[in-house]
RNA sequence: GCCGGUGUGGCGAAACCGGCAGACGCAUCGGACUUAAAAUCCGCUGAUACGAGAGUAUCGUACCGGUUCAAAUCCGGUCACCGGCACCA
């Protein structure tokens, strides 16, 4: 850079701090007239490691499009905020011996200056805490209508838990049974657990989808995520009693290929009817081994079928009365539909395989395989099932089984989801305590309203408690205290909310942050809502986004918010990988720090370099030397003063200037920044060319410039001799008559194959374009002796024709 | 296994709705400036063959096939890689 990039960039961050030119305009404010834009990116974890360049790639997205539709003229949101409760705080803190207060504090101060170097053009004045006091309040408040709404319960369950955290983990969180935050094997534990009842809205997050602009494959993680299934619940009779099983199968109609049933290990009716089963040592032994194994062995490792034959109980075909044994077997899982099936080996691989260890019966049931070999699974003609002989199309052999089932009383068809409720509590010190008393006579009772926020006590020893309990425990003066109700004695709960919580509606905040009545005030969530972009990370599409659209989606439905969906549109931004390729990773010694790279380019080189290296939801390794190009590229900028002057460039660059509009302001839009910046870069050259450029025309290219390298821009306005700042001035824009240049080259194909180029003018007619095309001298010569078969033109693209 | 995505020069990548494949950037090479290097500027650069040369021809978008005047793009099949889910009945 020919001037001193950091004393610049930190001149104009000081100007627009200080002219507040980024301040959001609230309801009845000046400038609340204008249309509103809530653009959203996902708040960081402010980790003590600092800012990440994947942090700087998933901000400067909406950054571009803010400020582009600032200058366009909207009233725009642009937030930030910080996501601080949770695990790597806290366990820094206990080794290092700091209060995690500190640590957040300390950390949430690293990262704003980080940001702020960095020139975004976010409201500061709105920014978020999710562990400050008069933030958590609030969401204790959600919390508490949750819990009068019957949304959140306590249950004793079989955990996800995390031995190494000493913390209970939601199925979310655990993913291929290791622990989300230090990789530790999951163990499975009984314990008592909070629950969000996520799965009552599944139905509403699956529909919801339908009314929302998310990328494809961000909706298709969110339809797979909730997984829901169609199908039919059937009831076994159990011989000898009056007992049924009730089992849930998606092929309701295969029912007369059924041969075994298989219950999971852990399912109620074996300890119910555990007199009548002769052989329960064996099935003892089995389900200790099945109950040692983790969650990751269970479902990854053992693919080979293992299993245990229930002697003395068996079920009975509601259908044709045959009678079928009962296994358990751990391939069959408590927590999805009814935790027991009907085996159909024939057509079920799983069943096929266990049926064949067993030496069970294989029914064909569909034509269309061969069932000695391996299951089949396709479609085919039904067979040996009585009235659904003959059918073929499995949606109609469904459906008249299903109706068959309800005329007999003997099921129902029916929905199931994959998505589990929201395993809720953690037991660990930093995060919102869970507001509710647990009183002897009245039972668990929330914590008024008026009484909230529950403080976090201050703690010197906040490690967790040996037997897994939360370090709150340990407070006397905090776990005892009186019944809101009745006054009595009572216990308080002691656990915190898991590190989602306070993100599953920091959006709404942001409208209102400041607000001590309520979450927010219902004129500014009217007035902004719904947020009209949301960008972030592919990670946080299943977790965060299904999360917080629930919450939403209960607020709404409580009068709390005033739109069902929060969230309009949502993209997602690429992993920014290590100069080798592989993923960045301190181990890998591969981590670019995107504050080295300030120091030694700028920001705005590196905010250029970023939305540069290639499409921005795609994946792309670092590359220094693209950044030195980006770097030149600034500087050819900065030289573009020297040879502007007051009028006349050329006719052939005014058009290229209207192309070039029109080409910037699409592709920012559809978050194309490289190939936005590649056009500029095209019409630097261009310029350069020439030779000279007109100061309307140097104006208009800092204008398109200055979403990505703001800095610059201003700078470069301000010797323009413009007052103002230029990022809140308005946005250029193009004569789209001016977008076609006046002559065309236009390809001239003979037979497919490219034999030369005319220059044509614009639009020009068919006969003339065959014309001019055919007394081209090469043309010409290639034409010569040939006879004409047809003629193709598409104007001011391509001539084609076709000869013999 | 299932779902989604991707596959184009030495590299990152462009290419509207099927219409000149490789824009833009990097790297390489050559040149200018310099005592020299760095920086900067100018130029070349998909492959092969022919040509002293301006050039000409052929091939070329993972692979095989198809539709079309015309395919990176559409259709059928195969392979590879990436991401997500996963004994979900």
């Amino acid at each position: 850079m020919k001037y001193n990039y950091l004393e610049v960039e930190k001149k104009w961050q000081d100007r627009w701090e200080k002219a507040g030119a980024f301040r959001a305009a609230d309801p009845g404010e000046a400038g609340s007239e204008k249309k509103k834009f809530y653009a959203l990116v996902e708040f960081p974890y402010p980790s003590g490691a600092g800012m990440h360049v994947g942090h700087i790639k998933a901000y400067t997205g909406l950054e571009v499009i803010s400020r582009k539709r600032r200058m366009e003229g909207y009233n725009v949101l642009f937030p930030m905020g910080f996501d601080a409760f949770g695990l790597p705080t806290e366990n820094y803190a206990i080794k290092t011996g700091t209060h995690p207060r500190e640590v957040t504090d300390r950390n949430i101060r690293k990262f704003t200056g980080q940001l702020k170097r960095v020139g975004y053009s976010f409201d500061w004045t709105r920014v978020v805490d999710t562990t400050d006091e008069d933030y958590y309040r609030w969401t204790q408040w959600i919390f508490v209508q949750m819990f009068k709404a019957g949304l959140a319960f306590r249950d004793t369950a079989l955990v996800n838990y995390c031995p190494s955290c000493k913390v209970v983990l939601s199925n979310e969180d655990s993913q291929g049974g290791k622990c989300d935050i230090c990789h530790s094997d999951i163990i499975q534990k009984s314990k008592d657990v909070w629950y969000l009842r996520i799965t009552e809205y599944a139905d509403k997050l699956l529909k919801g989808l339908d009314g929302v602009d998310y990328l494809p494959n961000i909706r298709q993680q969110q339809v797979n995520w909730i997984g829901r299934s169609e199908g039919a619940f059937v009831n076994f009779p159990l011989a000898g009693t009056d007992e049924t099983l009730r089992i849930y199968t998606t092929r309701p109609d295969t029912l007369f290929g059924v041969t075994f049933m298989v219950m999971a290990p852990e399912h109620p009716l074996i300890d119910k009817y555990a007199s009548r089963i002769a052989n329960m040592d064996d099935v003892a032994a089995y389900r200790s081994v099945c109950a040692k194994k983790t969650e990751f062995e269970r479902t990854q490792l053992v693919k080979e079928k293992t299993g245990v034959k229930l002697q003395g109980l068996t079920a009975v075909n509601p259908l044709n009365g045959k009678e079928i044994p009962i296994y358990i077997a751990d391939y069959v899982m408590m927590g999805y539909g009814t935790g027991a099936i009907m085996a159909v080996p024939a057509h079920d691989t799983r069943d096929w395989e266990f049926a064949k260890k067993f030496g069970i019966d294989i029914i064909e049931v569909i034509k269309g395989g061969d069932i000695s070999r391996e299951a089949y699974t396709g479609d085919g003609e039904m067979v040996n099932s009585e009235f659904l002989n003959g059918y073929t199309n499995k949606k109609d052999s469904i459906k008249r089984m299903t109706r068959e089932l309800v005329s007999r009383g003997i099921g129902e068809g029916g929905v199931q989801y994959k998505m589990k409720d929201w395993a809720f509590n953690r037991q660990r010190y930093w995060g919102e305590p869970i507001p509710i008393v647990h009183c002897p006579k009245c039972g668990m009772v929330p914590v008024p309203e008026d009484e909230l926020p529950l403080k976090l006590p201050p703690m010197k020893e906040f490690a967790p408690g040996q037997g897994g309990e939360s370090p709150l425990a340990r407070i006397d003066s905090f776990v005892n205290c009186k019944c809101p109700v009745c006054g009595g004695d009572a216990k308080r709960e002691t656990d915190t909310m898991p590190q989602w919580a306070g993100s599953s509606w920091y959006f709404l905040r942001y409208t209102d942050p400041h607000n001590g009545d309520c979450l927010a005030d219902p004129g500014k969530l009217k007035y902004w809502l719904p947020v009209d972009w949301y960008n972030g990370g592919m990670e946080h599409v299943t977790r965060h986004m299904i999360y917080s659209r629930f919450w939403h989606k209960f607020l709404y439905d409580i009068g709390a918010v005033p739109t069902s969906e929060p969230y309009a549109k949502r993209t997602a931004q690429g992993l920014i990988l290590g100069p080798d390729g592989d993923k960045m990773s301190k181990s890998k010694g591969n981590v670019v720090d995107p504050n080295d790279v300030i120091d030694e380019y700028g920001a705005d080189v590196l905010r250029t370099y970023i939305l540069f290296m290639g499409d921005y939801s795609a994946a792309a390794p670092w590359s220094e030397n693209g950044v030195k190009g980006c770097k030149r590229f600034l500087e050819r900028v900065d030289d573009l003063f020297v040879i502007s002057r007051g009028n006349g460039s050329t006719p052939e660059l005014e058009t290229s200037f209207h192309k070039t509009v029109k080409k910037v302001t699409d592709d920012y839009e559809s978050m194309k920044f490289n190939t936005a910046i590649a056009a500029l870069m095209g019409l630097i050259n261009e310029i350069f060319e020439v030779g000279h450029l007109t100061r309307d025309e140097l104006l208009t290219f800092i204008k398109l410039l200055c979403p990505v390298a703001p800095h610059l821009c201003e700078e470069i306005n301000e010797r323009l001799g413009n007052k103002g700042l230029l990022s809140l001035s308005s946005w250029p824009t193009y004569d789209e008559e001016k977008t076609v240049d006046a002559t065309v080259e236009v390809a001239v194909q003979i037979n497919g194959k490219l034999r030369g180029t005319v220059l044509l003018p614009k639009d020009c007619p068919k006969d003339q374009a065959l014309q001019i095309a055919k007394s081209d001298a090469k043309i010409a010569s290639i034409l010569e002796g040939k006879t004409v078969i047809k003629e193709i033109t598409v104007p001011n693209r391509i001539i084609n024709i076709v000869v013999k």
